[in-house]
DNA sequence: CGGCGCGCTGATTCTGGAATCAACATTCCA
DNA sequence: TGGAATGTTGATTCCAGAATCAGCGCGCCG
């Protein structure tokens, strides 16, 4: 359906290069129609068709769909995980790689919905043993960056008494979450002010719970009894 | 392969209430059976063997293998969605509240780690338009959320420059991620201790992030250069 | 106690879609 | 320009696994 411009753009360029092009293009329309239908709800002929190549092409370029997921992840995931790592990488207070760690994520969504879409929902969770796990990559952000907040805890830029992987694990999942409400169109995705603010916010909010953060009372002023006694029922 | 108790139980029951039974044993199954290899990778036979039953019994009291995982979720979901309203619709401080929702959801998965995992993995996100998402009951809690945040934000309790639905958002990201941590091994499962300071540290965390918010600066002590040259670059 | 109904069985059928492949097209180089 | 090499096609093959169904035997009722 889509896709046409391969054709144009077949004119001046070496062989290798396009077949590249085409390489790309197939790739590019299994992130749309994996982010429209889900992995395993589309057909390797719905990407063909979107590609606007034929079936068997895709065979041609890669070994089978399951290397086709991979491929996307690939393509997607290595560069955002890239950026993530050299966010963390930096010296900075911790308050400002976290920032840096979120703003990589939300332009990425800005830049590319589709393909953030397809990394929430399929790539990065999917079923346990699956096939289509790639090997921890989700875990492997997870645990740079709570190295990073462990290193933090030591400069004592946060409280010491905080776990550093629920950290990152909640971090990731704030920004995560923040980002479904609107691939799931609970936020306007088209409001680019609206995605500037929720960025801020997920940075600014969970780090002031990082920082203020102090062992022992939740600050409810008025913790109903029911709640209080609960609270500590099962410890 | 488990689930031969069954068997005892048949002898003093009314037929109906065997019969109940036999479902209860199946739908036990499949979430186990979902909860290892996930809704697509598992074969039906998988479920019946799972559940010490024969393959075409499975039929027999669900018309199909979508109609199961309905069923995975009706009784799993539902019964988690009506504890958070139920928090959500007290009148206590919103502190309190939070605290009652996330003490929910670590409590859900104390008591059956399996099923939150596969409400986690399979039902909440899902595919976008495919069959399995269950009409967006993963937005009906968050819509829920939303409004008690408004609510809070009327009484005073929290900022009122806080997107509300962005609240919630981060919320459950973060307790979901929390949880995942465990799921995926990062936090040690087996550990109660650690899942109760899990719950605490999430509950604390997030509500110390709302309360301390302020509209403009982030509390970044040392905020590198680029990091703030990059900050409101996109806005 | 005998026969009848219904929960239960699992071999069989059926279907969708992944992967193959042999034929056809295009590009490249001599 | 010819023909070798490589790209492209989609009908065909093949199979996993969903769903069916004809019959069996257990337990209940007369």
């Amino acid at each position: 359906m889509a896709e046409k411009a391969q054709a144009a753009a077949k004119k001046g360029a070496t062989r290798a290069e396009r077949e590249a092009d085409r390489r790309r293009v197939i790739l590019r329309a299994a992130v749309e129609v994996f982010s429209r239908k889900g992995f395993h709800g589309c057909r390797i002929q719905d990407v063909a068709k979107e590609a606007g190549v034929a079936y068997g092409l895709v065979y041609h370029y890669f070994k089978n769909k399951e290397e086709l997921l991979e491929s996307v992840f690939a393509s997607g995931w290595q560069n955002f995980l890239g950026r993530v790592q050299a966010e963390i990488a930096t010296d900075h207070h911790v308050a400002a790689r976290v920032e840096g760690i979120v703003h990589v994520a939300f332009e990425a969504y800005r830049r590319d919905p589709r393909g953030v879409k397809v990394l929430i929902l399929e790539v990065g969770r999917s079923p346990a043993g699956g096939a289509v796990n790639r090997g921890g990559a989700f875990s492997s952000v997870i645990i740079a960056a709570a190295q990073m907040f462990m290193e933090a805890q030591r400069r004592g830029e946060i409280p010491a008494h905080l776990e550093p992987t629920l950290c990152a694990t909640m971090l990731f999942g704030s920004i995560e979450m923040g980002l479904t409400s609107f691939v799931m169109g609970l936020l306007d995705k088209r409001d680019d002010e609206a995605i500037d603010r929720a960025r801020d916010q997920v940075a600014e909010t969970f780090l002031h719970g990082l920082v203020g953060a102090r062992a022992q009372p939740a600050i409810a002023p008025v913790p109903s009894p029911a709640a209080r006694a609960r609270s500590r029922t099962s410890s």
